[in-house]
Parts: structure tokens; sequence; C-alpha cells
DNA sequence: GTCCCGATGA
DNA sequence: TCATCGGGAC
């Protein structure tokens, strides 16, 4: 492990929430957007977010429509009115401070057993076992010599990363540490084309030393196509509403989408999460929550 | 076309 | 335990 914290520390990416000024709710705030959305796409986002929202009170006095808006096309827009309520919650629960408790933490919606120690590790130096899949597929490989990292197992998938990091010896550098697993999974130890040539624990892998063997276990459910899937109609229906300042009539809505059974599904789906709502002519038009 | 990614609630 | 939830990269 004292070699996967050299190695980050001279190749980590130099991302803003990283910076010591993004603080624990720029932690919070790029950990939610990160949770299923790449790097590449949160950062743009991200930087607009904290800056007109710097503080978890900026956020929790804004408009829902507006905090959708900024969400942009990130996806799984219900990542972005949890993250309001959690502001919500932080303000009036916690005086308006990102808490460092694990079961405080666990509280606010959105958050759930990753982000809840990332945060902790990340934003306040506490020594947590945080297991992303990045981290689950390298202990797979390097340990047990598997290519890829089999269901979830979140007690022991824990305990594993725990023992490895409990081999450094001060708190600091298990954060450390546990960043570093995190990195080396997403830009050497990829699950598509792993870089070992620039891996610094190559010699110590399993999965390497037997001749990348390949995977065996229980294989996780395929993904659903995303063309002509009901998240597609979704993200069509909310990015219309996203960019219209008035009501959109449902005559219009049913336009941009030809299968009407799927449509009147996904408007419902969109209804019952909250993002959208009825205007003043109610049933006959729509628009985003919070207008 | 295939893969990637965590939280939630049934 | 499993389905649901986006949109872009490859």
């Amino acid at each position: 492990m004292n070699r996967v914290v050299a190695w980050f520390e001279d190749n980590k990416r130099d991302l803003p929430w990283r910076a010591p000024e993004a603080g624990p709710w720029g932690v919070l705030v790029s950990e939610v957007m990160l949770q299923q959305t790449p790097v590449a796409r949160v950062l743009r986002v991200y930087e607009y977010w904290m800056a007109r929202w710097p503080s978890p009170a900026h956020l929790a006095e804004e408009s829902l429509a507006e905090v959708l808006r900024a969400w942009d096309r990130m996806g799984y827009p219900r990542r972005a009115k949890r993250l309001q309520e959690a502001a919500h919650v932080i303000v009036t629960e916690h005086g308006g401070v990102v808490p460092s408790q694990l079961e405080a933490l666990l509280a606010l919606p959105g958050v759930g057993d990753y982000t809840a120690r990332a945060i902790r590790c990340f934003a306040f130096g506490i020594a947590e076992a945080v297991v992303d899949t990045n981290v689950r597929r390298v202990v797979a490989r390097v340990q047990a010599g598997q290519g890829e990292a089999g269901p979830p197992r979140t007690v022991a998938d824990r305990a594993n990363v725990s023992a490895l990091l409990e081999t450094l010896d001060d708190t600091a550098s298990q954060c450390v540490g546990a960043a570093g697993l995190m990195e080396l999974g997403a830009i050497v130890c990829k699950a598509r084309a792993p870089e070992c040539s620039s891996c610094p624990i190559a010699d110590l892998c399993q999965w390497r030393i037997s001749g990348y063997p390949p995977y065996e276990g229980a294989t996780a459910a395929k993904q659903a196509r995303f063309e002509g899937s009901d998240r597609q109609v979704r993200g069509i229906i909310l990015r219309e509403l996203r960019s219209s300042d008035t009501p959109v009539p449902l005559s219009f809505l049913r336009t941009l989408w030809s299968e009407q059974e799927q449509f009147e599904r996904a408007l419902s789906s969109l209804l019952e999460d909250g993002l959208i709502e009825t205007g003043p002519d109610k049933s006959a038009e729509y628009r985003i929550s919070g207008s």
C-alpha cells in the first residue's frame, strides 16, 4: 500500500474537489455528481454549482427549477433534487455545516454507504474503507486473481479494504491510500484495457501473475439498452421542460415521442419523482418543478 | 451495440 | 436481492 500512496501522490489528477478550498460541501457536491457520471462531464457543472451555491444554505434557498436546470444533462436528475434536500437537512439539522458523523451523513438524502465514507475520508481526514466499484475491481484482481469483482458484498468488501489500509501507519496516509485505490482503478486498473505497465503494484497482482484468466464468477445482469428506454423518454421530456420558461402543453410534449403508452409512463414517473409538475392549466400543461 | 456508475425502495 | 434511474465514451 505504500507504493499505492506514493503512486497517487505522483499521478493523481488535479481535480477541483481535491483542492483544500473545496471543503466538505465541495466534496459532497462532487461525490453526488460523480455517483453515476464520469469526471469529464462533471467538471463543468461542478464549477458552476460551486460558484453559484458555495454553501448548503445557498443551495437550500434556491428554487428546485433552477437546481434542475443547473444539473443540465448529467443524468439521473433525482440526484439533484436529493442534493438540495440534503442541503435543507444540513441547514435545519446541522447549522448549515456538513456533518462528519457517519450516521448523520447516511441520513442525508442521496447519501449512501459509499458517499458517506468518501466524505469522511476526503473532506474530514477520517480513515474509512471507501469502496466503490473501482476499488472492488482492483482488490479482485490484485488479491483474488479475478478479472472482475462479482456481486457486491458490502461488509466483506469493506473489511478487505480496511485490512489493506491498516498496513499504513497513520490516518492521513490511510485516507490517501483510500483515494489511491480508487484512482488506480479509475485510470490504470480499468475495467477494459487495464494498463499494467503503469501499475505500481503489478508485481503483486495475482490476476496478472496467473496470466489474466477470464472471469468465471457470477456475471452481472446485462445493462438494458438506452435507446428506446423509459430513461431516454424521461430525458427528452425533462430536457424540453428545462429549456422552457413557461409551462409546455401536453399536446406538444406528446409529439416528442411516438409511443404513447411509454410516453405516459415516463411522464408519470417524472411526476412521481417530483421533477415535473402540472402548470396553472391542470393536466394540460407541464413545467419543471419549482418554477 | 456495450459499458460505466451509487442510492433507493419494492 | 433486484430493478430502476441517463447520457456519453468507446
